[in-house]
RNA sequence: GCCGAAGUGGCGGAAUUGGCAGACGCGCGGGAUUCAAAAUCCCGUCCCCGCAAGGGGGUGAGGGUUCGAUUCCCUCCUUCGGCACCA
C-alpha cells in the first residue's frame, strides 16, 4: 500500500488497485450453484467480442469497446446486478502458423506468449473481468467440446417436417419402422398414413425403397446425405503455392491469394461442409427476436437473402427431359424467348447439338477455370454460347433457343434460367449481344420505356393474362403451373452450406476416422474426445506449382498420430485401440487414417460465449441450471434471450454473428440450450480512426516520423528522418497504415483513468472517430482537478459534514439522474460531460461529504483507480472494501427541477425577450407576463396578435403582424 | 448498380417527445500567478456589420409541412460501410 501523499501519483495508485482487485478476485461472479451466490439479484450476461491474441498487441483503438463494457458493468454491479462480463482469447489462426514457418517456433508457444501478453495489457487498461473464466479457443479443454458439438452436428440431420435438427438415430428408427422410405434420388419420403398403418393398403409412392431393400452401402450414403456436417465435393478457392483452400475473403479481385499474391484456381475437393442451409429461414425469421442494429439485421437478412417465386419445368425439343427453372417473375413467362443453363448443368450434354458440341465444350472447360470472382465480377461483358437445343415455353409452346453462359450459377436455384430479355437487365445485356429477341410482356406506370424494365406494371401480350398487375398475375400464374403439374411455388435463399475444412495445423483436429481400406468415414466415439493436437516438426504447407496435385494438410507429417486402429460401437461410432491394447473380445479391429484437415477459426469463435458460463466443467459442454440462468431473457429483454449485451465491431456483422447463430439452433434443437438466440442484444461500436501520413510514392510513413510545420493553411506535414514532405489522410488505425498508438504509452503518461476516461469522452460508442492524444490533455486535467478537489497538498482530506446548500443539492441530484441515464444508454460522452461540470460548479472551498461520495460513485466505473483510491481515503485508512459493490446512488425527482426557470419569448418565431417565471406558472401565467413586458409590448405595436403560444416551462411564442 | 449509415464552429462533439443551436472538452485570444517557464486559476471565443447598445445570417444544397425544424417529408450533393450477374 502506498502511503498518502497528496500529489496525484497514478502510476501508484493504478498499480496498487489493480493488484488489488486481482488478489480479491474482486469481479468474481457467483452463479447457481456457488455458496455466495445470491438468487434475489438480476442477472445480467456482458459479452465482448473476444480478440486474436496477436504478437504486436493492442493498440488504442482495440480496448474501445472493452473499456465501454467494463464501464457499463461496473455500472450494472452498483445497480444491484449479477453481473457475468467474462474475457478470452481466439488464438487459433493464420498468423502463428506463419510465424512457426518462418521461425520454426511452435504455434502454442507463440499463443500462449501472446496471451499472456494480451491479460498484462487488459490488466493494465483495469478491466474488471471475472479472470476465473478465462478460455482460450486452442485450449484442449476448450477445444474438447468445439469436437464435441462437431460431432453433434455429425450425427443429425435436418427434419423439415418439424423444422428442427433431431438426432441421427431417429431417422434410422423412422426408416427402420418404415415411416420414411427413401427415393430414386437419396431423399427422404414419408410414408401418408404410415402411424396409422395403413401403408399395407395405401401402397408405397412409386420409384421408393425401403430401408430393408437398401445395400449397407447405400444406407451409409442415405445417411450421409442428411448429416447437418458431411463430406462434399465442392468448387473450392485452392492455392497451389500456399497448399491450402482460402475463404472467399483471403482471394483478391485479381484472382490471387491476400499472403504472398499466389494464383488462386477453382477446383473441386472433397470438404468438410455444414448444413446452414437447412436453416436459412429460421435464421431470417428470427432476426425478429433479437435487439440487433437494424443495419446488422438488414445485412444479415440480404446475406442469407430469401426470394419467393415459382419453380417451371420446360420441355426440351425431341428428349425426355425437362429443364427446370427458378423464376421470381413467372409473371413474365410469355415473354421469355431463350433460356440460359450453367455451364456446369447436368443437361448441357444432353441439348447440344452435334454441330455445336465442339464450342460448347470449349466453353465448359474455360468457365470451369476461371474464378467465382472472375465469373461474376460485373464489369465483365457476358459470354455465352448457343447449345443447338431448343426448349418448348410451356404457356405458350414457343420454341426457344437453349443457351450456356456463365452469368447463371450453377449454385443458386436450379442452375437453369428463363430468360426475358425485356424485363431482366442481365437477360437484355445478353440479348443485345447475340441478337436474341426481346418481347415485351410488362407496361410500365407513366411513359417510362418497357426496354429493361424490370419493376412491377400491368401485363401485356401475355393471352388471357393482359391487364394484371404483376402481384396479381404471379399468383394466378402459381396456381395455374401447380394445376397443370408445370411447377410451382418456391423459395430460395442466396445462402450456401458453410465450406468447414482447412489445410492447416493451427486449428481444432475433425474427430473423424478414415477406414484405411474403404475411405468410409467415421465419427469417433465421444468418449475418445478430445482429439489433440500432434505436434510436428514442419509447419510448412506443402506447396506444389501443379495446380492439380492433391493437397497435403501439415498433419499428414503426424504419422503416428494419424494412423490409428479401432473398432466400431453399438452406436456406430469408432472406439480407439491404442498400441499395446485390444479391443473388446469378438470385435474385429480395423486400421484407420486420421481427418488431416482442421476447422476453420470460426469454429471456435461459434459458442465461446457459453463456455464462459461453465469453464470447468468437464462433464458438459454447460450445466443446464447454469445455461438457464446466464442465456434466459433479461427482464425486458429481447424474447430470443440469450447474451444481454454483446458489444463488437460491425466488421461482424455476417459470418460470426451467422455462424454462431447457426451452431446455437442446432444446440437448441437437440436440448443443449434453453434460448433459440445467442445474442440477444447486440451493439456495434465504432471504429478509432487516426491520421495515416504517406510520402510521394504513396508509401504510409510511420506517425511517429512524422512532424507538424506551420498552422491554419500553412500546416504542413514532414517525415523527419528524411524532410521531405507528406501527405495527411484519415483511415482506420492499424499496423497496415502505420498509426498505431500503444495505450501502455498513453497509460504511462497519462494514467489508465485518463485513457479510459478519454476514449469513452470522444462521441458516441456507436460512431467512428479519429483518435487526437493532442485532446487527451483535457481529460487528464478533469481527472487531476478531481484528485485536487479531494486532497490537499499535505495528503489529507478535504471534505465538510455540512450538507450541500440548496443550489448545489439540486446540482447534484440533476447529475445523478443524467449519470444514470447514460450510463443505462451506453452514453459515456454525455454522461462524463455532467461530471465535469459539475466538478467545475464546486469550485472553492472544500466539499460537503455527501456530494463528494455521490460524485466519487458516478464517476466509479469511468476512473476506478482514482476513485477507488479517494473512497478509501474518504473513509479512513481502514476502508479496504472496494467502492465497486457500493449502491449506486439514487435522485430525487422533485430536486431535479429549478424553482424558477427562464422562459424565452418570441415574436414570430424570433426571441425578444427572457422572463424569468416559478417552474409551475401555467400557460395563462405565462401569457399575461409575456405579454406585458415592455420588450414585447414595444415590439407588438401597430401589430395584432393572432396566436400565442405556450409551452410550459420553455417559451411563448407570439404570431402578430 | 442495389442496400445501409452519416454530414452541426478552427477540431472532437452536445441538443430525451419538433421549442433558447453550439453543452462539455481541445485549440486559440486576453488576464492573474512567476525572476522566468511549466503547471494552475479567471475571462473571452459560430460567422458578418457595429466602439457599443443592437442588428443580420447560420446545423451539406434546394424545396415542403408547422406559430416554431439540427429534429418530420420530398429532391439532390458528398463521405463512409456492406452486397455485387442470386434469375
Amino acid at each position: 500500500m502506498s502511503t498518502p501523499t497528496g500529489h496525484y501519483d497514478f502510476a501508484a495508485f493504478e498499480a496498487k488497485w489493480q493488484k488489488h482487485w486481482i488478489e480479491n478476485r474482486t469481479f468474481r461472479t457467483p452463479q447457481p450453484g456457488d455458496e455466495d451466490f445470491d438468487a434475489s439479484r438480476p442477472k445480467f450476461y456482458v459479452l465482448d467480442m473476444f480478440p486474436y491474441p496477436s504478437g504486436v498487441g493492442l493498440h488504442v483503438g482495440h480496448p474501445l469497446g472493452y473499456i465501454a463494457t467494463d464501464i457499463f458493468s461496473r455500472y450494472l454491479r452498483m445497480r444491484g446486478f449479477n453481473v457475468l462480463h467474462p474475457m478470452g482469447y481466439d488464438a487459433f489462426g493464420l498468423p502463428a502458423e506463419q510465424y512457426a514457418v518462418e521461425h520454426g517456433v511452435p504455434p502454442r508457444e507463440t499463443t500462449a506468449k501472446n496471451i499472456a501478453n494480451m491479460r498484462a495489457q487488459l490488466q493494465r487498461l483495469g478491466m474488471g473481468y471475472d479472470w476465473d473464466r478465462e478460455i482460450a479457443t486452442t485450449d484442449v479443454a476448450y477445444y474438447k467440446w468445439t469436437q464435441w458439438i462437431f460431432l453433434q452436428l455429425y450425427n443429425s440431420w435436418y427434419d423439415p417436417e418439424e423444422d428442427t435438427a433431431r438426432p441421427l438415430a431417429e431417422l434410422i428408427h423412422s426408416l427402420e419402422c418404415e415411416n420414411r422410405v427413401v427415393g430414386p434420388h437419396g431423399e427422404l419420403v414419408p410414408v401418408a398414413g404410415a402411424s396409422t398403418g395403413l401403408q399395407e393398403f395405401v401402397g408405397l409412392p412409386p420409384g421408393t425403397r425401403t430401408w430393408s431393400q437398401l445395400t449397407p452401402e447405400e444406407r451409409h450414403d442415405v445417411l450421409d446425405a442428411h448429416r447437418l456436417a458431411y463430406l462434399d465435393e465442392v468448387a473450392v478457392n485452392w492455392c497451389p503455392a500456399l497448399g491450402t483452400v482460402l475463404a472467399n475473403e483471403e482471394v483478391t479481385n485479381e484472382g490471387r491469394s491476400d499472403r504472398g499474391n499466389h494464383p488462386v484456381y477453382r477446383r473441386p475437393l472433397r470438404q468438410w461442409m455444414l448444413r446452414i442451409t437447412a436453416y436459412a429461414d429460421r435464421l431470417e425469421r428470427d432476426l425478429e427476436l433479437v435487439d440487433w442494429p437494424e443495419a446488422i439485421r438488414l445485412m444479415q437478412g440480404n446475406w442469407i437473402g430469401r426470394s419467393e417465386g415459382a419453380e417451371v419445368d420446360f420441355a426440351v425439343e425431341d428428349s425426355e427431359e425437362v429443364i427446370r427453372v427458378y423464376t421470381t417473375r413467372p409473371d413474365t413467362l410469355f415473354g421469355a424467348t431463350y433460356m440460359v443453363l450453367a455451364p456446369e448443368h447436368e443437361l448441357v450434354d444432353v441439348v447440344t447439338s452435334d454441330e455445336q458440341r465442339a464450342a460448347v465444350q470449349a466453353y465448359v472447360e474455360q468457365a470451369r477455370h476461371r474464378s467465382d470472382l472472375d465469373r461474376t465480377a460485373e464489369t465483365k461483358e457476358k459470354t455465352g454460347v448457343f447449345t443447338g437445343g431448343y426448349a418448348i415455353n410451356p404457356v405458350n409452346d414457343e420454341r426457344i433457343p437453349i443457351w450456356i453462359a456463365d452469368y447463371v450459377l450453377m449454385g443458386y436455384g436450379t442452375g437453369a434460367i428463363m430468360a426475358v430479355p425485356a424485363h431482366d437487365t442481365r437477360d437484355y445485356e445478353f440479348a443485345l449481344k447475340y441478337n436474341l429477341p426481346i418481347v415485351q410482356v410488362v407496361q410500365p406506370p407513366g411513359n417510362e420505356d418497357w426496354r429493361g424494365y424490370v419493376g412491377d406494371g400491368i401485363a401485356v401480350n401475355s393471352g388471357r393474362f393482359d391487364g394484371l398487375t404483376t402481384a396479381e398475375f404471379k399468383k394466378q400464374i402459381t396456381e395455374w403451373l401447380e394445376s397443370e403439374s408445370l411447377g410451382k411455388g418456391a423459395v430460395n435463399y442466396k445462402l450456401r452450406d458453410w465450406l468447414f475444412s482447412r489445410q492447416r495445423y493451427w486449428g481444432e483436429p475433425f474427430p473423424i476416422l478414415h477406414d484405411a481400406a474403404t475411405g468410409q468415414v467415421f465419427a469417433l466415439d465421444e468418449s475418445e474426445l478430445p482429439v489433440e493436437l500432434p505436434t510436428i516438426e514442419d509447419y510448412r504447407p506443402q506447396a506444389s506449382d501443379d495446380p492439380n496435385a492433391p493437397p497435403a494438410p501439415p498433419l499428414g507429417r503426424a504419422t503416428d498420430w494419424a494412423n490409428v486402429r479401432g473398432y466400431m460401437t453399438e452406436a456406430g461410432s469408432v472406439k480407439l485401440v491404442r498400441p499395446g491394447q485390444d479391443a473388446p473380445a469378438g470385435v474385429p479391429v480395423r486400421a484407420f487414417r486420421r481427418e488431416l484437415n482442421t476447422m476453420p477459426q470460426w469454429a471456435g469463435s461459434c459458442w465461446y460465449y457459453l463456455r464462459y458460463l461453465d469453464k470447468h466443467n468437464d462433464d458438459a459442454l454447460v450445466a443446464p441450471e447454469v445455461e438457464d440462468y446466464w442465456m434466459a431473457p433479461c427482464d425486458g429483454g429481447p424474447v430470443g434471450g440469450g447474451v444481454d449485451l454483446y458489444v463488437g465491431g460491425a466488421e461482424h456483422a455476417v459470418l460470426h454473428l451467422l455462424y454462431a447463430r447457426f451452431w446455437h439452433k442446432v444446440l437448441y434443437d437437440l436440448g443443449y440450450v434453453s434460448s433459440p438466440e445467442p445474442f440477444g442484444r447486440l451493439f456495434n461500436q465504432g471504429y478509432i480512426q487516426a491520421y495515416a501520413y504517406q510520402d510521394a510514392r504513396g508509401m504510409y510513413v510511420d506517425v511517429n516520423d512524422i512532424e507538424e510545420q506551420g498552422e491554419g493553411k500553412d500546416l504542413r506535414f514532414i517525415r523527419k528522418s528524411t524532410g521531405e514532405p507528406v501527405t495527411r489522410s484519415l483511415g482506420k488505425m492499424g499496423k497496415s497504415l502505420k498509426n498505431a498508438v500503444a495505450p501502455d504509452d498513453i497509460c504511462h503518461n497519462y494514467g489508465t483513468d485518463t485513457l479510459r476516461a478519454y476514449e469513452m469522452y470522444m462521441g458516441p460508442l456507436e460512431a467512428s472517430k479519429p483518435w487526437s492524444t493532442r485532446d487527451i490533455v483535457g481529460m487528464s486535467r478533469f481527472l487531476q482537478a478531481v484528485w485536487r478537489r479531494f486532497v490537499a497538498e499535505d495528503g489529507s482530506i478535504m471534505v465538510v459534514e455540512e450538507a450541500p446548500d440548496d443550489r448545489l443539492h439540486r446540482l447534484l441530484h440533476k447529475t445523478v439522474k443524467r449519470v444514470t441515464f447514460d450510463m443505462h444508454n451506453l452514453r459515456f460522452n454525455t454522461a462524463i460531460a455532467a461530471l465535469i461540470e459539475l466538478n467545475n460548479a464546486l469550485s472553492g472551498g472544500a466539499v460537503p461529504r455527501q456530494v463528494a461520495e455521490t460524485f466519487l460513485k458516478l464517476l466509479a466505473p469511468i476512473a476506478p483507480h482514482l476513485c477507488e483510491e479517494l473512497w478509501q481515503r474518504l473513509r479512513g485508512s481502514h476502508w479496504h472494501r472496494s467502492i465497486s459493490v457500493e449502491r449506486w446512488p439514487a435522485y430525487d425527482e422533485a430536486l431535479c427541477v429549478e424553482a424558477e426557470v427562464e422562459i424565452v419569448v418570441q415574436v414570430m418565431g424570433k426571441i425578444k425577450a427572457r422572463i424569468t417565471l416559478p417552474a409551475s406558472a401555467d400557460e395563462g401565467q405565462m401569457r399575461e407576463v409575456a405579454l406585458a413586458d415592455e420588450r414585447i409590448v414595444a415590439e407588438l405595436t401597430g401589430k395584432t396578435v393572432r396566436k400565442v403560444v405556450c409551452i410550459p416551462g420553455r417559451l411563448v411564442n407570439i404570431v402578430a403582424n
